[in-house]
DNA sequence: ATATGGGCTTGATTTATATCAAAGAGTCAT
DNA sequence: ATGACTCTTTGATATAAATCAAGCCCATAT
């Protein structure tokens, strides 16, 4: 980076390559709540700001809710410890999305909330929420949204884990995964980073690492997917999009749809793109 | 009844072995959002008020979102369809519970309602729900809560289906049904109708009904629960409940708890009341 | 380079639960 | 009552996924 272009960046102009942490959260929060000009409670909530380190935590179980966190860059991930000592994963979050919205009607947190990866975040105290609520008449209105749509998203989530297989659990969930981390398709194929481990990932699912393990492998024997190490890349988004939506035994269905193995050829929109999961985004 | 009694009781005066709708509306209100003196509302929405023979749609999905729906009597599930034609349960509601908060994100139900029970229900229409929001600051606050709570539950829920056995699910679903109806504990020993068939009770914990029978007969063999069509008891809630905490393998704990089988004498309170599901009541 | 350790894969085996099939029990209508 | 339902139980079998147990890969530290 030259002298002069660093020299630019450090004044902080929004809308250049690099830009300032209060645009960026005015930004989200215009996203997010859906308000225009939020620019003066950006700046103070910019003071609530801050990061996390990889596997740090963020609040335990029991903790009372102080408000709602705003990610701005990175994963997190909230879970519970059953008695034997295994984490139940509730819910991954990602950027751009609330933590902590099913707080507010007991006051208290009911799970614990770790970082995955190097995070940003910011801390919407439940104050400056009220703040928000009445300067901004509809944001009171955008958040019930907000939290009726986190309930449609876990019902479809309750379907999903109650009435299927591993296989069809682990398409749905890296569909779902590439979409909230809003990777593009380039040319017919999906990749990106996997936010979390394995473990958590098949714990999130109600699997073992291994069942997750295996399923994977199977595919990539497939041709439907790649992974290295964390890198995953989709190759057949329609096959998987199939097989997320095969709720029992059509094992017609895919391998019609996957007919010449490796490298096909059939219409890139085949009418095949439910998507179950995506639900929590507009 | 005598002549004289049911003339009391057509005044519909509150209070008394009758009560009239307006009033259970209102108390209902009251109980719901926390707000005292909706008496003129209640009027309003009793107009609002039907009734649901068994097996009766509210609504499928698709249907756009006219209003929540107050359970004043009956029971009613809500599922989706799975492309195989299977029923997967979402929720059961309850009397005094709302039906509907998840479509307040969309606009829109993404799943069928049915009634399981002849039932009572009012209609608290979208307008007037603004209404209410308007007259009664709080309101909104409050329903931001249950809606909150909702999210909680569910979340709740997502661990007990995805890190537990038939077994556990199965104990925890009918405590919470039970605790759901509102049905006293006597003599140590729990008495209520089950609401719904048996495969919705699968179908809501991801089970089939074959395995559900078969654990229930198994407890019934321990002497820990007795049915009798949809009669159920649950003779010992303590094991019960040692049961739906039990994440994993711990026969240990069960066992201990249960030695003596039919008839045991251990102190009321062993500590292992734990309310898993218990969560979106107050 | 060589160790060390965590996460991931792989294989052999077990187990819980689904599936298939049929018989019993309760309910309703004729 | 009798038959025609639906719902539930029960048994035999199949299967998906868990469990147990190594081994492997890769990154980091020594």
């Amino acid at each position: 980076m030259s002298e002069k272009t660093r020299n630019r960046s450090e004044r902080w102009h929004c809308g250049a390559r690099r830009v300032c942490p209060k645009c960026i959260i005015s930004n989200l929060l215009t996203s997010v709540f859906l308000v225009e000009g939020s620019g003066a409670l950006a700046q103070q909530l910019t003071r609530n700001s801050f990061s996390m380190t990889v596997g740090q935590t963020l609040r335990r179980e029991g903790d009372p809710f102080q408000g709602l966190i705003l990610i701005r860059k990175g994963v997190l991930k909230t879970f519970m410890i059953s008695e034997d000592g295994g984490e139940q994963i509730i819910d991954f979050r990602f950027p751009g999305e609330l933590v902590g919205l099913s707080a507010m009607g007991t006051g208290e947190h009911m799970a614990c909330t770790i970082a995955l990866s190097a995070a940003d975040v910011c801390l919407i105290r439940a104050e400056d929420l009220d703040d928000l609520c009445n300067t901004y008449p509809d944001v009171r209105r955008r958040l019930l949204e907000l939290t009726a749509r986190e309930v449609a998203r876990r019902e479809h989530l309750h379907q999903a884990l109650c009435g299927t297989r591993a296989e069809c659990r682990l398409a749905m969930a890296l569909l779902n995964i590439a979409e909230r981390l809003g990777v593009a398709t380039v040319d017919h194929a999906i990749s990106f980073q996997l936010p979390m481990a394995r473990v958590d990932l098949a714990a999130y699912l109600g699997l073992t690492p291994e069942t997750t393990s295996r399923q994977l492998r199977r595919w990539e024997s497939h041709g439907w997917l790649h992974t290295r190490g964390r890198d995953f890349t989709i190759r057949e988004p329609d096959v998987l999009h199939a097989l997320a939506s095969r709720h029992s035994s059509d094992e017609e269905g895919v391998h019609r749809l996957a007919r010449g193995d490796s490298e096909c050829q059939w219409s890139p929109d085949s009418g095949l793109g439910t998507d179950e999961l995506a639900v929590n985004r507009r």
